[in-house]
DNA sequence: ATGGCTGAGCTACTCAGA
């Protein structure tokens, strides 16, 4: 089975660039995050087409995410954490493989950004409740799979220049601690277990030529639980989308499970 | 490099992103 997570920075706006990418690489499930649409003005059609339902929670103008799949999702939840600026930030929904019930988890956490409002503190409560929930329900499922754009940027080799965000919502110690707490409770970084000294990034700035000098970063993650490891085939960075016109400033990253 | 570039909502300009 293959899952793919993807910010698009609006599904209206990249929904050809996206079509053509699922034509191409045939995912079971695509996690979309920063839809930047209501429910009402999803291409629910597009995807229909070419033989995906969505399951959405979006949200006017900012963030949104959701699931786009082949094969069946169930009980699909938008509450999985309370969002005190009921912001559309998570999804989660439930598949099959073979003997296991696997719990997806699809987030889009807040960026942070300054550090020195609310945008930060908010960021900080919201991976506080998440990493709670995400706890509890381990004790329920330990087949757990989050996936989605973490905004966070786990360690030092995992940025082009990481003394520019040491000091920023997406690479500050405390935040990259939450990182650390939520593999702690029994989760591998599946990019940076398979590839130990590789440097990849998943997100590269539309301006000063990011994306032409590599100045990017990782922030778009695949935490599975240990319980899941051993099904876990391959995992890989598809740069291709950022190159296109029109792109996304995030790429989309893609799992094997079987 | 606290800038510059893109999208949404709206239809001039602000907000948000990372």
């Amino acid at each position: 089975m293959k899952i793919i997570s993807w910010n698009v920075n609006s599904v209206r706006a990249r929904i050809n660039n996206i079509l053509d990418y699922i034509k191409k690489e045939k995912p079971d499930i695509l996690l979309l995050q920063e839809i930047k649409t209501q429910d009402e003005n999803f291409p629910y059609d597009n995807f229909k087409t070419i033989g995906y339902t969505s399951h959405v929670f979006g949200q006017k103008s900012y963030n949104g995410v959701a699931i786009i799949s082949k094969v069946e999702v169930k009980n699909i939840n938008r509450d999985f954490i309370k969002d005190d600026l009921k912001q559309s930030r998570i999804i989660t929904g439930e598949i099959q493989l073979q003997k296991k019930k696997i719990e997806l988890v699809n987030i889009y956490v807040p960026n942070g950004n300054p550090i020195d409002t609310a945008k930060y503190d908010y960021k900080k409560n919201w991976l506080k409740k998440f990493i709670t929930n995400i706890k509890k329900k381990l004790l329920k499922n330990s087949n757990l799979l989050i996936a989605g754009d973490f905004n966070i940027i786990p360690e030092k080799i995992d940025v082009y220049d990481f003394k520019r965000y040491e000091g920023d919502a997406l690479g500050k110690l405390e935040i990259r601690k939450k990182f650390r707490e939520l593999i702690n409770l029994g989760f591998e970084d599946v990019y940076r277990l398979k590839n130990k000294d590789k440097q990849e990034y998943t997100f590269w700035d539309y301006f000063a030529s990011s994306w032409q000098k590599n100045y990017g970063m990782r922030i778009d993650h695949f935490l599975v639980s240990n319980n899941l490891l051993e099904n876990i085939t391959s995992i890989n960075i598809n740069k291709k989308p950022r190159s296109k016109i029109k792109p996304s400033d995030h790429t989309p990253i893609e799992l094997k499970i079987n």
